[in-house]
DNA sequence: TTATAAAGTTAGACTAGTCTAACTTTAAAT
DNA sequence: ATTTAAAGTTAGACTAGTCTAACTTTATAA
């Protein structure tokens, strides 16, 4: 729910049941569960949101994949677009001292290896979207990728085709008015195109 | 059942039932379907075995286990009291990659925090049995302690309160004929007397 | 303003896993 | 050899979670 949700903090129960795999009367029942439990604000028939609890306790989960990720690309050499699938089963540990233990040694970071927030351990969770776009941005800029507004396996293997990660400093050099593509260098490579699409998910600052 | 079964490896129903806190009943509707998956060798009212495949299975399980126990205590820093319970949750994780991974970074260890061998990948797990206890050995002999034969958290916070650790060299002093208790020496501790039940749980060489 | 399509809910069936109570088998003891 | 206590199994009920089909509500659009 949480991930699934719009800018009001809302998501319909179909969308929820397609991303889980299971039909919309599975939910409509789960749902009243969780909000039994007030981890969902439940009104029938109108979209879901979650409570503040609720935010807070997805938001814990989120800390754990996180920095669950963060660990194994620091500590255990795993390659940014492999650790998705595994950390989503090592979140499901329930031992604080472990996270606990991942968050020291990895010095306490802010955001995962896709440049994305890590919840602080009361659940606050810092807001992406002050970073701009590259797509944004204009030629003769400087700028420096500091993270991705989604990150499929295929976009992840698409930046590591081109040796773009975390970090990387662009320089943009033309933007096509028609379909809004950036040619761009960086590092050796000289007059990478990138696509609208690609630009628009390249955070940067 | 692995871990249950005696030294013909069989196990009773109610036994299994009692340590996974659930009925006969249950343990015999599941035991069945296990036989179905040709992990459990099942014949009516006798006492349960684990097929070939079964073994191996359990072994690839216990692999998983103590992997992480030992990356647990050498790479996060914990202590061989506090691993089990963590290990219990991590066990599960299905990526191989993960434990792989792990056993990599530990150089491919045989034996995990408690001196409890690592199975193979294969499926095999070496005997502990080679090992001898400490309450066999004579007054006089010096040993090194290589293994526990149980590991429960009351027993091994009894051996860090006296320092008591894999590879300490103990030095036999006396043994009493009484109670079978042993008085030994080691590191800088003199004349420490353990007893008949702590010296048959410490296995040496 | 009403009709209608899309979305959500309720009803009822099914499965997996658990339980207790009643029954059967095994094996230990007289 | 028979009895009997312990262990194991079967029967049947209950819960949680899922589904499809039928029904209700919402909101869009004529």
């Amino acid at each position: 729910m949480f991930s699934l949700s719009d800018a009001e903090g809302s998501v319909s129960a179909s969308e929820l049941g397609r991303s889980l795999g299971v039909s919309t009367p599975s939910v409509s029942s789960m749902v009243r569960k969780l909000a039994a439990l007030d981890l969902v604000a439940y009104v029938k028939y109108q979209p879901l949101k979650l409570t503040a609890s609720g935010r807070k306790a997805a938001a814990l989960v989120i800390r754990k994949h996180r920095l669950t990720e963060m660990f194994l690309v620091e500590k255990m050499g795993f390659g940014w677009e492999e650790v998705h699938v595994i950390a989503e089963q090592v979140e499901h540990v329930k031992s604080p001292a472990f996270f606990a233990r991942m968050d020291k040694l990895l010095g306490y970071p802010t955001v995962d290896p896709h440049g994305s927030p890590i919840p602080s351990p009361e659940g606050t969770i810092t807001d992406l979207r002050k970073h701009q776009k590259l797509s944004d941005r204009q030629p003769g800029e400087k700028v420096r990728i500091v993270g991705l507004a989604h990150s499929s396996n295929d976009f992840l293997l698409y930046l590591n085709e081109r040796g773009i990660a975390l970090k990387t400093a662009l320089t943009i050099l033309r933007r096509e008015i028609y379909d809004g593509s950036l040619t761009v260098n960086y590092d050796d490579k000289k007059d990478v195109v990138l696509s609208k699409v690609v630009a628009d998910k390249l955070l940067v600052e």
